[in-house]
DNA sequence: TTGAGCGCTGCTTAAAATGCAGCGTTCATC
DNA sequence: GATGAACGCTGCATTTTAAGCAGCGCTCAA
């Protein structure tokens, strides 16, 4: 789109908070870009950017105008999308920021439903915390995100909840895999790997810990879920997941998940979540729906 | 705005439904105009307008577009009205549809009372029948529109409903005039001068005429107000208004409103209407919330 | 059958955007 | 306190883009 670059290229702008480097992402000179901002500048007979000595920053107009432009490049991806629907030729692009632990299984199974359905529809994954993933949301960097015990603001949307409890996971041989259950104090008993504190359900095991008094053992932590897999087996400690990502017997492995009692675990909650006011493509609104659906779904069925 | 010029000139040819008669509109040779349509096209893949013997009609794509892009255009306009809002100018432009009843008496004292607070503010008025003026908000060509006994459909917001009497407008000398409320039965033994159809009143009118099976004898029929109060002054005919634009006694002439029994009346109401997903210029968003409650205290006091 | 009105195109000309090189400034670093 | 990297900005030459002009072929009402 010919006369959406000025606004891709103020977005950028923002983005990157200065204007060289906003250049260099952009492929043109920085002088082109400065001039461009500067007649847009004129224009409007506003600044957009406060200049400073490290970049630029964004005055109040500059932020309404961001905002503007960004809710407006997102309604044309909508109409090319349509477009192409249009033209049957049923493309597109999802753009998902998840947390790990949602990866692993139950998108990845989601998402090849959906492209059975629809195989030119591509996805994109972003795998972070909670935190970012909201904030990609908002920066319109993602279509969804689909996020665990976060504190959600106006401007997002929760299209779909889902309780989620959480799973200890630990090797088939570790003493407490005989119980069907398991309570939080018996796992103080062993060394644990902990998700760390970017996570949510790192959050929830703390909010219970303090509660209970309870000290574990922390024979690691890490930020990767398949670092703590890595140590439950072959350091046989035991780990955390939400139930989502932990089925109960991982066939690839001698790792197993044991639910957690109920009465330990405060409520939780998986969210599926979209910026407010913002159209999706037809790909993107039609995964959703389905996403909603499954987790509904998967609600029912404890 | 540089970059809007495209959407611009698109929706002009949209509404033009000629690539030669929207060009001479913007001031631009046809052939220029052309060209930027046939790459607009050939950017996004699908012809937007389809190419008659007689001009052009938009295709399906086309009108997904013109949508999008008269959105665009309304929100640049807010962002341009909040610009000036932020650099203390409270500049703006206001624009009505509303039928001729409102006019003369009840918007022109609101509108007075506004630019008492905000003197740079203009205001445009469209007088016309509501349907013209439902069609006008549609069409992004005015920013609320004030219509009386209309059907709204979805698309459109009511943003304050009024209900209003039907009065009965005559001479003082008039043998009616003697009473406080008349019934519409006893109108029908004078010469009456009505609305034309396309006004809510004489719709109304018709209503409750058919109900009762009254025959009135129509002294004449207009769509102006003027003209029917020339003709209840001048040939002592009656007329009908609804209340908002007829206070009980004008003290510019000798003539007199007169409520009609409440008996007689179906409910009608005065709607004040938006344009569902439009946000609006600050002088806009404010004159409409001023008005409202205007519409709201004067519903109080019967 | 004719002519007015339409969309479209080849060519020329005017305008706008871009790249290049370089200026003055700020600020972290040594 | 000197230094250099990073930044925004500007004058000028160049390229790219859009606009105007004239004219073609077409359709359809008169």
């Amino acid at each position: 789109m010919r006369h959406l670059t000025l606004l891709q290229h103020v977005v950028e702008v923002a983005r990157s908070g200065s204007i060289r480097k906003a250049a260099e992402r952009l492929n043109i000179t920085s002088s082109a870009l400065n001039r461009r901002v500067q007649d847009l500048e004129e224009e409007l007979g506003t600044p957009l950017f406060e200049r400073r000595a490290r970049g630029v920053s964004l005055t109040t107009a500059g932020e309404m105008f961001v905002s503007t432009a960004q809710h407006h490049l997102s309604e044309m991806d909508r109409f090319r999308s349509q477009i192409e629907e249009l033209r049957g030729l049923r493309r597109g692009v999802v753009r998902i920021a998840c947390s790990q632990a949602l990866a692993q299984d139950f998108l990845a199974t989601q998402i090849a439903a959906f492209q059975n359905d629809r195989p030119k529809v591509a996805f994109e994954l972003k795998v972070t915390d909670h935190e970012t993933a909201l904030a990609a949301l908002r920066d319109y960097e993602v279509d969804l995100a689909l996020v665990f015990h976060a504190v959600i603001g106006t401007g997002i949307a929760v299209t779909a909840r889902m309780p989620q409890r959480l799973a200890a996971i630990m090797r088939a041989d570790h003493p407490l895999a005989a119980q069907r259950t398991v309570r939080l104090a018996e796992c103080a008993s062993y060394p644990v790997a902990l998700p760390d504190r970017t996570l949510g359900s790192r959050q929830l095991i703390d909010q219970v810990a303090s509660r209970q008094e309870l000290r574990f053992q922390v024979a690691a932590e890490s930020g990767s879920f398949e670092m703590l897999r890595g140590l439950v087996m072959r350091g046989n400690a035991i780990s955390f997941q939400i139930e989502i990502g932990a089925p109960p017997r991982d066939v690839h492995s001698d790792v197993v998940a044991r639910q957690i009692d109920d009465r330990d675990l405060p409520q939780a909650d998986l969210s599926l979540c979209q910026l407010r006011g913002r159209s999706l493509s037809v790909a993107a609104a039609l995964f959703i729906e389905r996403l909603a659906q499954a987790m509904q779904v998967a609600r029912k069925v404890p």
